[in-house]
DNA sequence: CGCGTTTGACCGGCGC
DNA sequence: GCGCCGGTCAAACGCG
């Protein structure tokens, strides 16, 4: 060792550091020597910050066999063994100076001065590293001119302030560390919100190979700066769904906006015009989609081939889950005996395949209500009972929708989000979706479920009900070119309001969309005073007003607790119930513009999700 | 003729 | 490597 080499950190400059300044560091003890930092400073270009280099002075010179019992507040003894301490951290902190700057120093000092300095360097590094030196196997100085006595009494007297002193460097040791921790977590966790904000921009710039390697770039540096990229992948895959779910909900948002912004453009007029002319015809006079195959269009359609091929084999994993994610599908299951339920979107058919297991065929639609829109939809009847018909949607419109369409598209969107809800990790989400069917819908086995054995992760709407005496609502007629088809509602009749659970809200959701997007319930009761307006008046509605309907502080309650189990499921719900408000504003001949429940419902809802 | 549908070919993933 | 299967493409077709 190289004893008699001293390097101190200065930490003149950070001497009020703000966490503690509440407890100022007592005066020194007149006892003890203080390392009194030179003026000298140097820049070592290895190190990279100014080493404060002095020799000691005469007076320092005298008092070296006393320095070797001092106590010093600010500096850290690199070459002494003296400096023994129990708190780790000061001696992880020895050792890594110990490790690194010392070799770096010793050998610019060598080549500066042959001759060692037998004075502390001191290194300004700005930051305040307190540490204290105790000379315990060397405590007793002996000048031999005071009396044992005073001697004695003096050297209690410095170590019960020693003691006293090391107690207070230990405790601020503790909240340095503490702090230390606390920076570290906001790092990680901007370093996952950008890698997430990056990995979004991927997502919409389109694949080229450019863009790819930059992603397995990128993925490289993040691997060899060694922040842990494994530990960022798998935390950013923890964090795939709240991706997925910042797009379904900017959507949501950007759609309200959007037609808002574009309700005048002619796009939209011909959209409203019901006029859709999605083909182009190409220079060969070949009927060709006009589709801009958005960035992650192909993605977020129906074709996971093409994504995982321009992935590198390193990035599978993470790419594999994004595309699980983004593949999310909503099956909706509705009696109905027209070939394709009108959800009041426009869609073109371009394809049909017999499925196995299946003697119906199944029927492939993209929606074709703006360019490039990468919803898809699949249309197949089920091969138990041929009377429902199985849709699966899947993608998220980028186009504003009719109010019609508003409502199944929030629906859809928001059980899609629900499946894809960050509030679990992505694992969670699609190795056990059993857990979040029980966790959202309790109750409603009947009504939504979550296949696990589907190679995507499909949120299952079952519209259909089993019961003999079935809710029958009959869409009505706007202007769509399908037929009529023969819907069922979820709500299980006679059932205990109570027994609804949190399911309540998301089956009144259901309830209202499908009243709200034009669907008509006839029915003789009159169905939840309070929250559902008369409708038709023919009927076999069975549902009793005080049985069947909850009240509104049930809904409200019931909302409350899925909103507290799943912070997530709060904006969706709300977005999905603002879209309802707003396809029943859009919707005039229902009648039921104004609900002050309804509103009041999404407010509050509102309200929750905006904390 | 324009536009939506049909349908066979094609492609890629996946399991054996 | 091969075959199966789901999904997509696009030329051909048909309807208004």
């Amino acid at each position: 060792m190289d004893k008699g080499w001293g390097l101190t950190l200065d930490t003149s400059s950070s001497t009020s550091l703000p966490f503690f300044s509440s407890k100022p560091p007592p005066p020194p003890p007149p006892p003890l020597s203080m390392s009194f930092f030179s003026k000298d400073t140097t820049m070592f270009p290895a190190l990279g910050f100014p080493v404060n280099l002095s020799r000691p002075t005469n007076n320092e010179e005298e008092e070296e066999e006393g320095d070797q019992n001092r106590m010093v507040v600010g500096e850290v003894d690199f070459f002494s063994d003296r400096n023994k301490s129990s708190s780790s951290a000061r001696h992880d902190r020895n050792h890594l100076l110990h490790q690194h700057v010392k070799p770096i120093i010793k050998k610019e000092l060598l080549c500066a001065d042959e001759k060692p300095y037998n004075s502390n360097l001191q290194v300004n590094t700005g930051l305040q590293l307190v540490t204290a030196n105790i000379g315990s196997d060397q405590s007793t100085v002996d000048d031999g001119v005071t009396s044992e006595a005073e001697d004695k009494r003096a050297k209690n007297t410095e170590l019960a302030q020693m003691q006293m002193e090391l107690q207070r460097m230990n405790s601020e040791n503790q909240k340095l560390k503490e702090m230390l921790s606390h920076v570290n977590g906001n790092y990680t966790a901007l370093q996952m919100h950008l890698v997430a904000l990056m990995q979004q921009q991927q997502l919409q710039k389109p694949r080229s190979d450019s863009t790819e390697n930059e992603v397995v770039q990128k993925k490289a540096e993040e691997k060899k700066h060694g922040i842990g990229g494994e530990l960022v992948q798998r935390q950013f895959l923890d964090l795939g769904p709240s991706g997925t779910v910042a797009e379904v909900d900017d959507h949501v948002s950007n759609s309200s906006s959007d037609e808002r912004t574009r309700s005048s453009t002619p796009q939209n007029n011909k959209i409203e015009a019901g006029v859709t002319r999605n083909y182009v015809r190409n220079t060969n006079g070949k009927n060709e989609l006009a589709r801009e195959e958005s960035p992650g269009s192909e993605s977020q359609g129906w074709g996971p081939n093409k994504l995982q091929k321009l992935n590198a084999p390193n990035v599978m994993d993470q790419s594999n889950i994004e595309a699980t994610m983004r593949k999310a599908r909503v099956s909706v299951r509705a009696r109905s005996e027209a070939p394709m339920i009108s959800d009041g979107c426009q869609w073109r058919k371009y394809g049909q395949k017999m499925a196995k297991g299946n003697p119906c065929p199944r029927a492939y639609y993209r929606c074709t209500m703006a360019v490039g829109c990468p919803v898809r939809k699949q249309v197949q009847r089920c091969a138990e009972d041929r009377t429902i018909l199985v849709t699966t949607y899947e993608g998220t419109h980028n186009h504003p929708l009719p109010p019609a369409a508003m409502a199944m598209a929030s629906t859809t969107s928001a059980a899609a989000s629900m499946l894809l809800s960050g509030s679990m990790t992505s694992a969670d989400g699609i190795m056990n979706p059993n857990l979040l069917s029980r966790a959202i819908l309790p109750c409603s086995s009947n009504m939504a479920t979550l296949s696990a054995s589907a190679p995507f992760p499909t949120v299952t709407l079952d519209l259909t009900n089993n019961d003999p005496n079935p809710l029958e609502l009959q869409r009505h007629h706007h202007n769509h070119n399908h037929s009529a088809p023969l819907f069922q509602l979820p709500f299980p009749v006679g059932q205990n309001p109570q027994n609804f659970g949190v399911a309540t809200p998301f089956a009144q959701a259901l309830y209202n969309q499908s009243k709200f997007s034009g669907l008509q319930f006839s029915q003789d009761h009159q169905v939840g005073s309070s929250q559902v307006p008369p409708l038709a008046p023919r009927t076999n509605l069975q549902i009793q007003p005080n049985q069947q309907q909850p009240s509104l502080a049930d809904t409200v309650s019931a909302a409350t607790a899925a909103i507290t189990a799943d912070p997530n499921f709060t904006a969706m719900l709300a977005a999905a119930i603002s879209s309802i408000i707003g396809g029943a504003h859009g919707n005039n001949n229902n009648g039921d513009n104004n609900n002050p429940n309804i509103n009041n419902m999404a407010s509050k809802l509102s309200s929750f999700s905006g904390n």
